[in-house]
DNA sequence: GCATTAACAGCCG
DNA sequence: CGGCTGTTAATGC
């Protein structure tokens, strides 16, 4: 069995600029920030390392500071599902934290990511005492549930060209992955993973996204052009190749 | 037909 | 040098 070292050894206390990166403290008075930074721990994964695992008891409500990690599942037959990427300034697990029940899913780091993490009890401290807090909990969860919907469709797509471009959108969520710049860092191997295509098939669709002017395809990742032509590549392209004018009324 | 695997050269950090 | 990118050829559903 794999161990989940890396986020139980080496954690430490986190820096003024890695808790900039946290978008829930600005919302927090400071009583409840002061508690919250108290606890705050963060920790090095490498590729392939575990954050946490099904079954295992919830320890930690977890964010990504830097890198890139994949939230999947194995089913009986031993079949990886990936259900998403989680980018910097994503935070998850929410849902397991709050019924202290043991985690549902595994969250791996895709590349070298750097993970924070508050400890469960803390969280329903915050709960318990912090509007702004549930506030940016509900929020969350709401902004999650879109995202589960627009997987669904994506699920559903057969042209790879729009799933490569949905899947990409899902990432470039400013509110749930405030920590996205205007360039999203991913190689097109793990994008390929999180789509569930082949690295030359992302390639092609990449090219295609960047013909089309969405975005522009960098070394290591990409820069975002136009965010919601990819949301909606067809039909964007439809009203940007022949624009037409309905007449109302005279 | 279309996507996948395999393999390659070239480029980047 | 190791990893990433862009491309082609062979293979499979």
């Amino acid at each position: 069995m794999v161990p989940d070292t890396s986020l139980h050894q080496r954690r430490r206390p986190l820096t003024a600029a890695e808790l900039d990166t946290i978008p829930w403290l600005h919302l927090l008075v400071p009583a409840e920030r002061e508690r919250a930074q108290d606890d705050l721990k963060i920790a090095d994964a490498g590729p392939g390392d575990y954050v946490c695992r099904i079954g295992r008891p919830v320890t930690y409500w977890f964010g990504v500071v830097d890198g890139l990690l994949k939230m999947s599942s194995d089913n009986a037959e031993g079949v990886t599902i990936t259900f998403m990427g989680v980018p910097p300034g994503g935070w998850f697990g929410e849902g397991t934290a709050l019924k202290r029940e043991p985690y549902r899913y595994n969250i791996q780091a895709l590349r070298k990511s750097r993970v924070a993490g508050l400890h469960v009890d803390t969280f329903h401290w915050l709960l318990d005492h912090s509007i702004g807090f549930n506030r940016f909990v509900m929020n969350q969860l709401n902004e999650r549930l879109g995202q589960f919907i627009a997987g669904r469709e994506i699920d559903r797509m057969t042209n790879p060209d729009i799933r490569v471009a949905r899947s990409l959108a899902a990432l470039l969520n400013p509110v749930l992955y405030p920590g996205v710049g205007e360039v999203l860092r991913i190689t097109q191997q793990e994008l390929a993973y999180l789509v569930g295509l082949s690295r030359q098939r992302v390639n092609e669709a990449l090219t295609a996204l960047a013909k089309q002017g969405s975005i522009r395809v960098e070394y290591g990742g990409l820069r975002v052009l136009n965010l919601q032509a990819l949301r909606f590549p067809i039909f964007f392209n439809k009203l940007t190749d022949s624009p037409r004018k309905i007449a109302l009324g005279s």
